[in-house]
DNA sequence: ATGAAAGCGCTAACAC
DNA sequence: GTGTTAGCGCTTTCAT
């Protein structure tokens, strides 16, 4: 059950059990054979807690996100979860609930220093927020914020990412444009990138950018999506495009449009980021942005894998950016 | 930084901190006093792997679901995480794919016996599968199974709330019942008791099974549902209401159904299970099934937590039963 | 190539 | 009430 008794049934000393264990190089092939033998003979199973203790690594990554309950972070969590098994890494998940203490906790350690790196995407605080005193050691974050950073970093391109959805929009001849989570001066970074990506489709394009049009939402979640609606149709002279922050509000948003006997796309565009699955479903199926999410959570995760073997720590903050894709639906083009 | 540290500052021995960080009662409230004092002044946190090493307790709990990609998973291991704080314990969330080797290995032990108990909510293997030798001691199973298992269960009466899907659109004057991913004799137990709701209240309305409506899907979620519906479209006489496994297949279907032009609810009736926030904002709003999933995941936390005291192995098992709601929708019911 | 011994930071008996 | 002592099971120098 324990080292020493697998020791005492082979033949060896503990120390040769855990050599054969770590794939030691200096083991005696005859040994090694004799060793794995006990091993399953005894059924025997580490004890984490114990090697954590001794040394000093305990096998476990943090991820903290916003919360499950957005499908984005729950496929992101998945792939994180696959990555880090590749490592031999049991992932934690956090719900920051985008709470900024929350957030600010996790990057200070994470309550008892139980993880051997942390991956935070970050919500409520700004990346210059995180300021260096903060920099937990093996920190990487997640996210579409500035490259201001001191620590590890796998963004998306999100400004380009905006500023293809609202090209595509211009080319479908749409001109006024509406927003749903999406603002300048934003207390979060990806509203606020998404805001200058449609700034600079809109300006190359001599289209201008109506205040009345842009609307904050308390939570990027379906819910809130249909009051803002409501606003937006109440104008003297609707929007004939939204973009939405997440596909969350995008759903939201069509749900309502919907009722109100809107036309989508005539009458509205509607178009929306991260491409759930549950976007090529809705009614219409919503025009989205896809994000490599596999790509990302592997980035994530190798860049702890890297700080965390001897002289990492050393390593110059990296800054990688994944790809992303904008997926055409019938939310923006008519189905001919 | 340790314990000793703390209690040399304080000028007290290290078990006094322990007792200190424990509630111990004999503690004076002077030395409590001095001893948090120093606590805070040199930020002490504790090793987790060292109380665990040394408690035999490691402060997590495994959460063994499908996959966090079912947002009734996810807002389960959301619930399951906030009653866990509760009792200090950390949620290791595993991911089973609903393979049945991956849910007899989390049974097992989950690898390196590092959780202090275990919640598994089966999917791939059957109750009766879990036969007794593999029980492990601290295990709660979600489900709807039977109460055949001999450990704890916390279970929704799925048959109830099948029963009372149909008997609503018995009331609405549906005749002709198809069913996606439910059948007799399926694999899943949670499959199984949905047709047993069904066949109950058609029976008692004198209505018949048609087995040509019953229709398997390979995994519940929305892509496998459209091609189910072609088929129920494809026959001589189509159904005129579809019960779903869950909402990701109501969602799909609903999707297929409007493509083809047909009319929900007029033409055919579509009702789900789980209630997902999704089904809210479908094209129509889906009628569902709403489980306590707060309460469920209180209880089964709440299980994991009697065991896990002293004396609590010897608790006799323990199936609770939580409670369910119809939630009318749309789908099955025109507005007025 | 293998063994001996120390110690990681904490908890739990038991003594005082 | 508080201190002393002895491990928990593993890794890690350092010998051999």
């Amino acid at each position: 059950m324990r080292q020493s008794d697998v020791a005492a049934h082979a033949g060896v000393s503990a120390k040769t059990v855990s050599n054969v264990l770590h794939d030691h190089p200096y083991v005696s092939a005859d040994t090694r054979a004799r060793v794995e033998a006990s091993l399953v003979a005894l059924g025997y199973r580490v004890n984490l807690s114990a090697r954590a203790l001794a040394s000093d690594r305990t096998g476990f990554i943090a991820l903290a996100i916003p919360g499950l309950d957005n499908p984005y972070y729950a496929q992101l969590a998945g792939h994180v979860m696959d990555a880090a098994a590749e490592h031999d890494w049991i992932v934690l998940i956090e719900q920051t609930r985008s709470s900024a203490d929350l957030e600010r906790a996790v990057v200070h350690g994470g309550g008892a220093r139980l993880v051997d790196g942390v991956i935070l995407q970050p919500d409520s605080i700004s990346q210059a927020d995180l300021s260096d005193r903060f920099a937990h050691q093996n920190l990487v974050l997640i996210g579409e914020g500035g490259a201001t950073a001191s620590s590890d970093h796998v963004t998306t391109d999100v400004v380009a990412a905006a500023r293809e959805v609202v090209e595509h929009l211009l080319a479908q001849g749409r001109t006024r444009f509406a927003t749903l989570g999406i603002q300048p001066h934003d207390r979060a970074d990806a509203s606020e990138l998404r805001y200058r990506g449609l700034c600079q489709a809109l300006d190359a394009a001599g289209v201008p950018v109506r205040s009345e049009y842009l609307k904050g939402l308390p939570r990027s979640r379906r819910p809130e999506a249909a009051e803002a609606v409501d606003q937006l149709l109440a104008l003297p002279e609707p929007p004939d495009a939204i973009l939405c922050f997440n596909d969350l509000v995008g759903s939201g948003a069509l749900a309502r449009l919907r009722e109100r006997g809107v036309d989508v796309p005539t009458d509205i565009a509607v178009a929306g980021f991260d491409d759930n699955e549950e976007s090529r479903f809705t009614a219409p199926p919503l025009t989205s942005v896809s994000w490599d999410l596999e790509e990302l959570a592997r980035r994530c995760v190798g860049r702890l894998f890297a700080r965390s073997r001897p002289d990492g720590a050393d390593l110059p903050p990296v800054r990688t950016v994944i790809g992303h894709r904008l997926v055409v639906r019938e939310s923006t083009v008519s189905r001919s």
